[in-house]
DNA sequence: ATTAGCACTCTGAGGGTGCGACTGCTAACA
DNA sequence: TGTTAGCAGTCGCACCCTCAGAGTGCTAAT
């Protein structure tokens, strides 16, 4: 990317977005010169500046101001950081304390609660549906009336349930004869294999006159649909994205609408998981920066992901902050996570 | 409370409290003088606001500026509002609205939605913990290695699920018949009682002749440990939050601290479980205005909230704003859905 | 007790000024 | 040809002043 700049005018413009970075305002020449150990007067660096706009990797906020990087000149920074990524050394503690969760779900709360600790913004961990997700044990329990709770647990401790009403009443005999009989015919099965062998047994002849059999297929059927289908997506740090208001309030407008549409999304996960799948098939380390999102509302934000294995199940783990986000800290600590949750669950 | 008013000045406050409410600015004595058919000249209603602002009920942002309530002047205004409560007419709407909602935690996920949505506001409904809650079924699955996957069903469909790691390895088929065991035993039992039976028998000497029991006992005393002493917590519209900022941003720093404060609150709903415990016990309707919460951060907002019965649980619902709330809409809504909700769960 | 009238206070918008911060450009220089 | 010192120019911002408008408190008359 941007093959076409001089080795200087990258020092300079890495320079400029570091100290941007940590300072939030605009950078000057004379600052640049004297700190950039290129030897140069401030001149010459108003010059590099020069072409650097043209560019469009920096801009100025008004005429006598100093420069600011714009979101392609985040971009570069930011491609430059992720060349000379460095060895991770916090895996193994940060893996041996996330071992300790007991559910997959646990897991990942501990995960994001991490990665918003470190990171100082918004963590997120994902797991994804998957069509490899195993039954491994079904329950029905009869509540009032004629009304069936469904407890499916499947692999990696994962536990839906939901409540369902079949045509007949039920007893709890019957049921627990029914979860016995469905437990052993398909418990192993992915939920999608489990879903399409019962409708398969449903249309053979026996079922005819196997009540029971029947009666537990049909309980089945109705309680594996949907199930598995939503992925499950922890969010933790939304308050630290007011954070970012005291610094931006300039433009408070724009801003606060954008911030309240964020604010939104993390109460209602749906919209945001579906944002977040885009970026699911980009393996390894993703960073999106602010207008590189799709979304309008995300314009604002940058967002630095990764993915992790569960067996053949990807999820996604990252940081959503601000723009002007300390990039090299949340890609570190957004890669380490990503390493020590894959690690953490192979040994499961 | 403050009987000391002469009717001229009830009116006169209420007049005042209720336009500040729609406009949100001070209210001018000429303003009160016309509208509020008492025919005095903007001269006496001058005389009452000075009275007034020496009962602390009102206040000048500035010299040359209108009126403002204080705390104290919306809690009059209220207690007004609270003495002549209306019918409420959307009850049994609501209630079939709500009645078609699986387990209780669905139903409460609709009804703080719902009174976000009516109210404008931050909308929650808790289920706390309770003495009675009842054991219904208990099922434990074998995951990897030695750790055990509890799940605990308990009256109203509320579901606990958590993963214990017994000292000795168990085979799925001993795990089921520990669950038999137990479901047969103790299930109907509140979980407290169901606790204390445990330990009972786990101290008689038949078990030490009986391996079986002595097992499925040790797994359902690990199992059962800290369930159902969480109150579950739903909370809606955490964005709207943010459109209080809009109006109030003059005093910016105070007022975005507290809403930090608030989102963290949300976030974190164990620290929110433990501010709204306090109040379970005023039984009916109650509200809480700025000041009067104990806890600074609430300083700025205002809570109304009511209780809803579950059979001999009570838990609570309500709305969460900034002081300068529509009372009158809030109170009909919480009012009205309390009174939902507790018909709704009648009907399971 | 009420009210008309008036002096007073305070806010907030509008406008002018000067300072400081940077830049872009130019001309001299290596 | 690239670099630099110097300088003029631009812009934001803090500051000051002013003035109209809004609303009050007080007083004297009814």
């Amino acid at each position: 990317m941007n093959p076409d700049l001089t080795e200087r005018q990258r020092r300079i413009l890495a320079r400029l977005v570091g100290e941007y970075i940590e300072q939030g305002e605009p950078i000057s020449s004379s600052w640049l010169a004297e700190h950039s150990a290129l030897g140069v007067s401030s001149a010459t660096v108003r010059n590099i500046l020069a072409r650097l706009e043209e560019h469009g990797l920096v801009r100025q906020p008004h005429t006598s101001a100093g420069r600011v990087p714009t979101d392609s000149g985040y971009r570069f920074y930011v491609d430059g950081l992720l060349g000379a990524r460095k060895r991770q050394r916090l895996v193994p503690e940060l893996e041996a304390r996330l071992r300790r969760a007991g559910t997959v779900s646990d897991l990942l709360e501990n995960a994001s609660q991490e990665l918003s600790r470190a990171s100082h913004h918004v963590g997120f961990a994902m797991a994804p549906a998957s069509q490899t997700i195993r039954l491994q044990h079904i329950d029905f329990v009869s509540l009032d009336g004629r009304r069936v709770l469904v407890v499916v647990v499947a692999t990696g401790g994962q536990i839906n349930h939901k409540v369902i009403e079949p045509e007949e009443e039920q007893d709890s005999a019957a049921l627990h004869e029914a979860a016995n009989y469905i437990n052993h015919e398909f418990s192993g099965l992915t939920l999608h294999e489990a879903r399409g062998a019962i409708l398969e047994q449903l249309r053979q002849e026996r079922v005819v006159y196997d009540v029971l059999m029947a009666r537990a297929l049909r309980l089945a059927q109705t309680g594996l649909e949907d199930v598995g289908s939503e992925e499950t997506l922890h969010v933790q740090g939304a308050s630290l994205l007011l954070d970012g208001l005291l610094g931006e309030l300039a433009d408070r407008d724009r801003t606060l609408d954008t911030l309240r549409a964020l604010v939104g999304m993390i109460e209602e996960k749906h919209r945001l998981i579906q944002l977040l799948t885009q970026y699911l098939e980009a393996s390894g380390l993703t960073v999106v920066i602010g207008s590189e999102h799709s979304h309008p509302d995300f314009h604002a934000f940058s967002l630095v992901a990764s993915t992790f294995q569960d067996g053949d199940r990807t999820g996604t783990i990252g940081v959503i902050g601000p723009t002007r986000m300390r990039y090299q800290r949340a890609i570190a600590v957004v890669d380490g996570m990503s390493q020590a949750v894959t690690k953490a669950l192979e040994g499961q």
